[in-house]
DNA sequence: GAAGATGGGGCAGCCATATTGACGTATCTA
DNA sequence: TAGATACGTCAATATGGCTGCCCCATCTTC
C-alpha cells in the first residue's frame, strides 16, 4: 500500500499518469473478486444444470419484472441466439414465463414463475454472504468508494441503463 | 451513493443485515465494471488472433517473470490442459518462453520475449486508460475503497497469493 | 540405489457459451 | 400499404473450459 516514490511532481493533478503498480492492482483484484463471487453460486447452479448464463438472465429477469427480450439483450450484451437457448432452458425447467406485451404485442414480457423466484432468491443468498461480509470488512466508506470506482468503469452509453436498474429497489 | 436510512440502531455491528439493494448494487457494478474492463483489449488481443484466456496468462508472466506452471495454474484456477492450449499459442507466436527451472529443473520458468513484453504493455495500456479514468473520477479516498471491498472478495486461501503477487512492483 | 512424490506434457472426448449471417412471422407506425 | 421493429430460428463455427488416463524427468526420502 506504500506509495513507490515517482517522479510526478502533481500526482493528483494529471490522473492518467497513475503509477503503473495501482492499475495493476485493480486490474488484479477484480479479476480474483468477480471470479471467486461468481464460483460462490456455481454450486448452486449445477444441482439444476444450469450455468452462469443462466444465471445472469436469471438475475435480472429478477431485478426488472416484465423485462423484454431486447431490453435484456442490451444488459447481457449477448446476441439474440446466445440469449435464445438460455431462455429456453430457463422456460423448460419452468423458472420464467413469458407474456405477450401489453403495449405492443411483439414485445414478450418475462417473468420469473414463483419456483424461479425461489431459485433465485437461493442463489442471491450466496452471493450476498459473500458481498456482505466483504462490505462489512472493509466498512461503509470503503463501499461507497468501491462503487464509485465502478461506475466510472462503465462507459457512457451504458449507464443509463445500470442506473435505471438501480432506481428500482 | 447516499446511505439510506436504516431500522438498525448499530449498522456496523449486524453487518449481515446489509439490505438487499446495496449487495445487488454490488453484484451490478461488478458485472458491468469487469466485463467493460475486459471489453477494453478485446481488440487488440484479436488482432494477433487470440483470446481473454490468452492475456490471462500473458498477464500473470508478465507480473511475475520466471513463473512455473504450477504457479501460474493456481492463479488462474484452471486446468492443466486448459493452461497447456493457452501457453502453446502464446510459445507459437513468439510472445513468451520458457527455461528449465534452476533450483529444481523439473520445472519451466515462463517469461515473455521481448515482443510479449511490447504487446503485453500495449494491452496493459488499454486498461490503464479505462481504470485511470475510473480512479481518477472516484478520487484517490474511493479507489482506497475499492480496493478493499475487493480484498474481501478474496477467500483466505488466495488471499496470500495476491498479496505476493503485488510485493513485487 | 530404489521407491515414491512432484512438475510438467499430452491424448481423446465432451460441454458451455459465445459468434455470424440469413431468413420468417407478427405487429406496429407512418 | 410499405417499411421498420420485436422475436424466433436455421446452420455452422470458435473459444475456453472440463474429465480421465497415461507418460517422462527429476527430486526426495528411506
Amino acid at each position: 500500500m506504500a506509495a513507490p516514490s515517482s517522479v510526478s511532481a502533481a500526482p493528483t493533478a494529471s490522473p492518467l499518469f497513475l503509477r503503473e503498480h495501482e492499475v495493476r492492482r485493480g486490474v488484479e483484484l477484480l479479476f480474483f473478486g468477480y471470479t471467486r463471487l461468481t464460483r460462490a453460486i456455481d454450486d448452486g447452479l449445477a444441482e439444476h444444470g444450469l450455468g452462469r448464463a443462466h444465471h445472469r438472465a436469471l438475475y435480472f429477469i429478477a431485478r426488472q419484472p416484465d423485462l423484454t427480450i431486447s431490453e435484456l439483450l442490451k444488459i447481457l450484451a449477448i446476441t439474440k441466439q446466445s440469449l435464445g437457448r438460455v431462455l429456453t432452458d430457463l422456460a423448460e425447467k419452468a423458472l420464467i414465463e413469458t407474456r405477450t406485451g401489453v403495449v405492443d404485442r411483439r414485445q414478450k414480457l418475462l417473468r420469473l414463475t414463483a419456483e424461479g423466484v425461489r431459485f433465485e432468491a437461493q442463489l442471491f443468498d450466496a452471493l450476498r454472504t459473500s458481498l456482505a461480509a466483504a462490505y462489512a470488512a472493509a466498512g461503509q466508506e470503503s463501499v461507497t468508494g468501491f462503487w464509485r470506482v465502478l461506475e466510472g468503469l462503465i462507459p457512457a452509453e451504458d449507464k443509463a441503463m445500470v442506473i435505471a436498474l438501480q432506481k428500482d429497489i
